[in-house]
DNA sequence: ATTAGCACTCGAATCGGCAGAGTGCTAATT
DNA sequence: AATTAGCACTCTGCCGATTCGAGTGCTAAT
């Protein structure tokens, strides 16, 4: 709607102005008049002279007014500039590091642990909604198959994975599993299945396999069958979301709330939104996400990485007007301590 | 607060205008009027009469005016009659047969599957919140444990119980684990541990078994700690809760919704709720729940059985204004499926 | 370039009045 | 004795008018 906001320069004051606001309508909620303005930044201009910057602002599309006669309030493009340019990318607060180290300590060793206790740290501490999938790549290979007898016609099949990732499924035959028929199916997992990358397993690679096994390959497939939902069920990636009520205690949603808990208890367009962020990092605001459902609020993603090569995400979803300043140290923190983690948990 | 709620006797026509009111207020949601009551019931008494009859409901406490000139609501024990002595226990609607068989159907043989598709099911059936636990109970043997070795000094331990729920957790030693090592170990489970209930794998137990053990029992302590560890979160009942954002579209909430939904959201009184039902069938309406929080809330449990001894739950959690008359039918018929095809699933 | 001053706009809160739904009571009816 | 018609009464929800205050944009002076 204005003119190039990327490359446009903005006066020193100017840039002093748009953080304020941005800062002050994040502390109070309130849209930000030049007055209050003044008084709250500590500036020592009028606010005449505040008001003109702001309508210059205002009309590089900056910032808004809800009505004629209100202060204002950022713009998407607003928070954007905001993030990139004008918020001090301080170190996380120390009270902070030490609840995320306390906090974390008691699920050291366990990636699983790890993961869900991170979410729901994060969740305490940023009071937005958390998200998490678990440290799965294109490199995530299957490390071990397990077949535990349940009865006769039952077994447990356990598969872990290169990343410490366990997923399980109970398996029935409508023919006897005799010892036999497992030896012959620890065979063929081992030939054909063990360290594989999970995301290869998939029903037609099963397929392929039945033409290998010689003799009656019948007794196998439904064990077969079951590998391959498990490996599936791998590449779903386990995502979980966490203080989703948190959500609730924004005015800023008012009745749109609801719809937002909703979009976001769907399995499906969370997953996409998480993996549609680019890079290791990732602050995308309003409409940046092609979700309208999440047209006011803001995603934060942040990957870690195990081993330096499989990534699993944690990340952050809350309204446009989110504490940007505290929450981006905390989860990249919050990162950075789970990747070391699971990497020394699952060293040799 | 009045007279002998439980043994006083209504006359029919009081029990027909009861009902009706309870039933109308649970359509729409608004105040009962004598006029409203009239033909949306097809009595063929005129206004005046029901409203006699509504003001000895109203000072029996079975009905209740929001304010002095509006209809009448049910009050907690109103409910309580009409559960209790006016309800039509019809068997469950064909069509919610179906979408239950339909749906579970997806998920034959795999317990946690199951239970989860169960808890999903009966979301969107009931539009409120439900609440499942695994099938755990004092019966709950461990009948398996699997060391899966992830490197040098780290096992993924798995522990698998008679009720076909699975719990592992990755476990890091300081000192090697050497083949021998896990040798000694699985002499010591399958002596110790294997075909005792869950519940008696406590710390404590643990402690009594270093003394039996020979030789340096150092190199045993991680892996035992992490037994002890899983057996006890075995007894945690893996309470998961469900299509709670389904509550935030009742008005009956009004704003306390985000209270309710945060006090849902902790799994320990939330567990204290499920527990505290009595029998095999529970609805306790309103302030029968010992919580605060649940006041305007009703619960139903429902429990289901599994080989006939252990069980676990489903439950329902909504306004007091649910709709008991399909809902409960609905998941009668769904914790008895959920049980004969667990109890199947894991047949020898 | 900055600022003081002023007229103007718009939302939020307050208030009275009005319509409607529903009640309880009384007196008439069956 | 039970039912009903009729009526006065009460309370809520809603509409419109009014006021109040915060904040703006513009103009003219510094």
């Amino acid at each position: 709607m204005s003119e190039q906001k990327e490359n446009v320069q903005l006066s020193e004051r100017k840039k002093q102005i748009l953080a304020n606001v941005v800062e002050l309508y994040i502390k109070t909620g309130e849209p930000v008049g030049s007055k209050g303005l003044i008084n709250a930044a500590g500036m020592s201009v009028s606010s005449a002279t505040v008001r003109n910057e702001m309508n210059e602002l205002d009309s590089m599309g900056f910032l808004e007014q809800p009505h004629t006669s209100a202060g204002r309030i950022p713009t998407q493009e607003g928070y954007r500039y905001y993030v990139d340019h004008l918020m001090k990318t301080r170190e996380v607060d120390e009270l902070t590091k030490r609840l995320i180290d306390a906090g974390v300590s008691s699920a050291v060793g366990d990636p699983e642990k790890l993961i869900a206790k991170s979410r729901e740290i994060l969740a305490n501490l940023t009071k937005c909604a958390t998200v998490s999938t678990a440290p799965v790549g294109e490199m995530t290979l299957i490390r071990k198959i397990e077949v535990v007898p349940v009865g006769v016609y039952s077994v447990m099949m356990v598969l872990l994975t290169s990343n410490g990732i366990l997923k399980s499924r109970l398996c029935r035959s409508d023919t006897e599993i005799t010892p036999s028929v497992l030896e012959k199916f620890y065979g063929i997992a081992k030939t054909f299945i063990i360290g594989k990358p999970a995301v290869e397993i998939t029903p037609a690679y099963i397929q392929t396999l039945t033409a290998a096994i010689e003799g009656d390959y019948f007794t196998m497939l439904p064990l077969l069958a079951a590998v391959s939902e498990l490996a599936d069920s791998v590449g779903d990636s386990r995502l979980v979301l966490g203080g989703s009520s948190n959500l609730l205690s924004f005015k800023d949603y008012g009745s749109g709330a609801v719809a937002l808990l909703e979009f976001l208890s769907k399995s499906e367009p969370l997953t996409d939104v998480i993996n549609s962020s680019k890079g290791a990092f990732d602050v995308r605001i309003g409409s940046e996400n092609k979700y309208k459902q999440l047209e006011s609020s803001s995603v934060i993603v942040s990957k870690y990485s195990v081993n330096g090569d499989d990534t699993g995400t944690i990340s952050v979803i809350g309204p446009t007007r989110m504490d940007y300043e505290t929450i981006i140290p905390s989860i990249k923190y919050m990162t950075d301590i789970v990747g070391r983690l699971i990497t020394q948990a699952l060293e040799e």
